[in-house]
RNA sequence: GACCCGUUCGUCUAGCUUGGCCUAGGACAUCGGCCUUUCACGCCGACAACAGGGGUUCAAAUCCCCUACGGGUCGCCA
């Protein structure tokens, strides 16, 4: 029997990163054993799912590079793969389960439930459901709803124990009596999640369900209603959470927790496949770094580990920098133009038109880049000078040689239009000559000069990608900066 | 509270199935050094962990039991 797993998001918003990890493991595993990847919409929930929501997941999805074979948009053979259109299916097998006595209607009330619920806890009794309604007669219940009433339909725990079998986490046994009978269907006639997903699952031939392990206690449930609908179960694979920092679940008072969010502030597809592949799962030798498609041929569930991780921004910074120092010069212009026209510091006409100077400039900085996002504060250098004099560009300006070497560095340069790499070396070569200033401190002088900062990119770069007019202008200003004290 | 799950460097992890090769390996972070006419990159090195206690065994990170701690779930959310 072939693999086939399935990816099935809520539509509520964009997809968290917790989530991705799960659609990854899918991926991966799907991908690896020739499977087939399917998404599912879970929008039962009327109230929170919305279609923009959904979009927002096809996105993110497509920006991840996590492609899929069936799905809303584009079909498959068992679907319709969006709940809401499949509320037919769900009344028709709670039917069945009522005609076999797994189901039953019941009349309580949602207020009713929920002062049984808080007696119960506050006698330190589990809250479990007294089983009014599970006896009741179907005339009763044919009276009853016929009078109006609405009821809910309740799932029988018709057995006392359930052993879940799971790849990561071996046989484990429940005791149902630690949930007792469960709703299925609410009063408005809309399924719940722990029924829906059976029959969907069944349905749709899943053969791995590979999900958070937050699931793993809903798990006993869904195996009963399989059993009750007749169908095998597919295999389980709970996979362990992520944490934030502090320990606790990953959610949004950690930060940065939806694919958007990260996307927006400059991190790279790649990295963020690599880097949350590397989330409770391992290389069988030890590498870290891999393309896609080397995880597709890694990736194998049985060195999944059983413990939550901590989600590690500082490596995931450092794989993302990995990621940017690979890209070529037209890579780079293209994933940064957004994050230099959002800065403000150019417009797109201007980028547009010095297109092959940009990548040059990109490029001569993009060692110290860790997000796209730094692009525009190291690329300032190259647009505009920095406001003030650094510390340490003071410290240079402040020797007895450096304002020599500045004005010696702009007469040399005032014939040229553009510095070649040639031109530059045999200037300095020649200030060295006439003023005595050696080395370092010469070098040091021009940089300070003309980008008042003793950060950022080369100064060889700097002085061939910027036209000489700006070069002039620049250490002119500075000079009577000096001049003034 | 009940029911589950988990516990190796600060963090991600290897090793655990099939005890000995583990004076516990790698990566990020941190700190040092080298490279370098800046910063960064790169390279080299240092620091740093088997939760605790009992067993079993010639031998335990690895097997068993207990304790502690952490996490998850207990909804007419998914």
């Amino acid at each position: 029997m072939s693999v086939r797993v399935r990816f099935a998001p809520s539509p509520t918003g964009h997809i968290h990163v917790g989530n991705v990890r799960t659609a990854l493991f899918n991926y991966l595993f799907a991908r690896s054993e020739g499977g087939r990847f399917i998404l599912r919409i879970e929008d039962t929930d009327l109230e929170r799912s919305t279609l923009e929501s959904e979009n927002l997941i096809y996105e993110d999805l497509k920006w991840l590079g996590l492609d899929y074979d069936e799905g809303p948009k584009m079909g498959g053979d068992y679907g319709p793969y969006r709940q809401t259109e499949r509320f037919g299916i769900y009344r028709k097998c709670a039917e069945e389960l009522m005609e076999k006595g797994y189901a039953y209607k019941c009349f309580c009330t949602k207020e009713e439930l929920d002062a049984e619920r808080e007696k119960a806890q506050a006698e330190g009794r589990p809250p479990l459901y007294s089983g009014k309604c599970s006896r009741m007669t179907k005339e009763e219940a044919d009276r009853r709803e016929a009078a109006g009433e609405k009821p809910s339909i309740r799932f029988r725990a018709f057995k006392p124990n359930v052993l879940v079998k799971d790849m990561i986490h071996g046989e484990i046994n429940f005791p149902t009596n630690s949930f007792g009978d469960f709703i299925i269907i609410r009063p408005d006639g809309t399924p719940i999640y722990n029924y829906v997903v059976v029959v969907d699952d069944a349905m749709m031939k899943i053969t791995h369900v590979i999900r958070g392990d937050d699931h793993l206690p809903n798990t006993p449930k869904q195996v009963l209603i399989y059993e009750a609908l007749g169908y095998e179960a597919p295999t389980f694979a709970h996979i362990p959470m992520i944490l934030g920092p502090d320990h606790a679940k990953l959610s949004k008072r950690h930060g940065n927790t939806s694919v958007e969010q990260f996307r927006s502030s400059g991190y790279l597809p790649e990295a963020m496949i690599n880097y949350m592949a590397l989330l409770s799962w391992s290389s069988d030798d030890e590498k870290e770094l891999f393309s896609k498609e080397e995880l597709i041929s890694k990736f194998s569930l049985s060195r999944v580990s059983k413990s939550a991780a901590v989600f590690d921004f500082d490596k995931l910074d450092w794989m993302n920098g990995y990621y940017i120092r690979r890209k070529t010069a037209d890579e780079l212009y293209g994933l940064c133009l957004p994050f230099l026209l959002d800065s403000g510091m150019a417009d797109g006409g201007f980028l547009e038109k010095e297109k092959e100077r940009v990548k040059a400039m990109l490029l001569s900085v993009r060692d110290n880049f860790v997000k796209l996002s730094d692009a525009p504060a190291f690329m300032e250098v190259y647009f505009k000078r920095a406001a003030e004099i650094t510390p340490e560009a003071g410290e240079v300006l402040a020797l007895e040689t450096s304002a020599p070497v500045l004005e010696a560095f702009l007469d040399k340069i005032k014939n040229y239009e553009y510095l070649s790499p040639e031109d530059y070396k045999g200037i300095m070569k020649e200030i060295q000559k006439e003023t005595g200033a050696k080395g370092k401190a010469l070098y040091m002088a021009v940089r300070a000069g003309v980008t008042r900062s003793t950060k950022g990119p080369e100064m060889d770069s700097v002085a061939t990608l910027l036209p000489v007019k700006e070069l002039s202008g620049r250490v002119e200003e500075t000079l009577s900066m000096i001049r003034r004290g």
